[in-house]
DNA sequence: CTTTTTCCCTGGACGC
DNA sequence: TGCGTCCAGGGAAAAA
């Protein structure tokens, strides 16, 4: 499931091979992917730009065209792209190929065909991000001031807090787990009864968890690769997710699922407690 | 306004 | 071997 460190490890290895090229020719073989403009009318205004580079914000890659036109790409759970491309004949989940002037494909992959693919004309990307998604977790300018005012207010679990793209960008079901584990705050907490401590705390987790994942290129679970086909290493040091009955890395108390913000949700119960008493203890 | 629920998809795991 | 059922979950949209 690309989270910010699956598709910003993506984006890094797209970035160098696609910037300054042409795009020389675009198919589009799932009527899905474009919706809901028709695949075929997005492939012919693809054709001719020139990629100027790869960026990225939240869990959206965000082609940049010298135009000043934008192809705003989201992987949602099993998206994903392959630079050079992988053999067509043998990868039924194909579901675009990008043609550049290098004479080189790029493969888009989507199993589960969730992802999408949209152009946007010059001068709207901002409003189009600034109405969905908020601050960008590895700037500067993600403060603990500017993450406690994200959350203010808000009724729901932390972990349902995490998990909403306005409150905190990038953020999805793994990394939410392995921050609130970090920070040692128990998913079910009420939002709004966090203190400035464990606000801060968390700002800081949020960041610890994102920047492991990219350090290991992100976690492959089934379907998540590289745009080099190498898998990620994240799942392997793993600190709660999806690992229930094992023994907590820091107390050894075995680690526990619960369902929060209807999530699969780990925790350890004792160094995530979620009264006060035993918080304070 | 906020919060919850439903839906979109495929395929792997599991029970019988 | 072959079904049927459940589950994974990001985010848009509808419902509450």
């Amino acid at each position: 499931m690309p989270e910010l460190p699956e598709v910003e490890t993506i984006r890094s290895q797209l970035a160098p091979g696609l910037a300054g090229r042409v795009v020389k020719h675009v198919t589009i073989t799932d009527e899905r992917l474009t919706r809901p403009e028709p695949p075929d009318a997005i492939a012919g205004a693809l054709k001719g730009e020139r990629i100027a580079d790869v960026r990225r914000r939240g869990k959206y890659l965000i082609f940049r065209l010298e135009s000043g036109r934008h192809l705003l790409v989201h992987l949602r759970m099993t998206g994903g792209f392959a630079h050079p491309a992988v053999d067509e004949d043998t990868d039924p989940h194909r579901r675009a190929t990008i043609t550049l002037d290098d004479g080189s494909d790029i493969a888009y992959r989507d199993v589960r065909r969730f992802g999408t693919w949209l152009l946007l004309e010059p001068g709207e990307l901002e409003d189009y991000l600034a109405a969905r998604i908020g601050g960008e977790p590895l700037e500067r300018s993600f403060t603990t001031a500017a993450f406690a005012k994200a959350l203010a207010g808000r009724r729901t679990p932390v972990k349902a807090a995490l998990l909403d793209q306005k409150a905190v960008a990038g953020v999805g079901n793994i990394y939410a787990d392995e921050a609130l584990w970090r920070a040692q705050i128990h998913p079910r907490r009420a939002t709004r009864t966090l203190g400035m401590p464990e606000v801060a705390r968390l700002r800081d987790a949020v960041r610890w968890a994102l920047r492991r994942g990219i350090a290991r290129q992100g976690a492959t679970l089934r379907d998540y690769r590289g745009a080099n086909g190498a898998r990620g290493r994240m799942q392997s040091a793993f600190r709660v997710y999806g690992r229930a009955g094992e023994p907590c890395d820091r107390c050894g108390t075995p680690i526990e699922k619960i369902r929060v913000a209807g999530r699969g949700t780990w925790f350890c119960p004792h160094c995530q407690p979620f009264d006060r008493e035993r918080r304070e203890s």
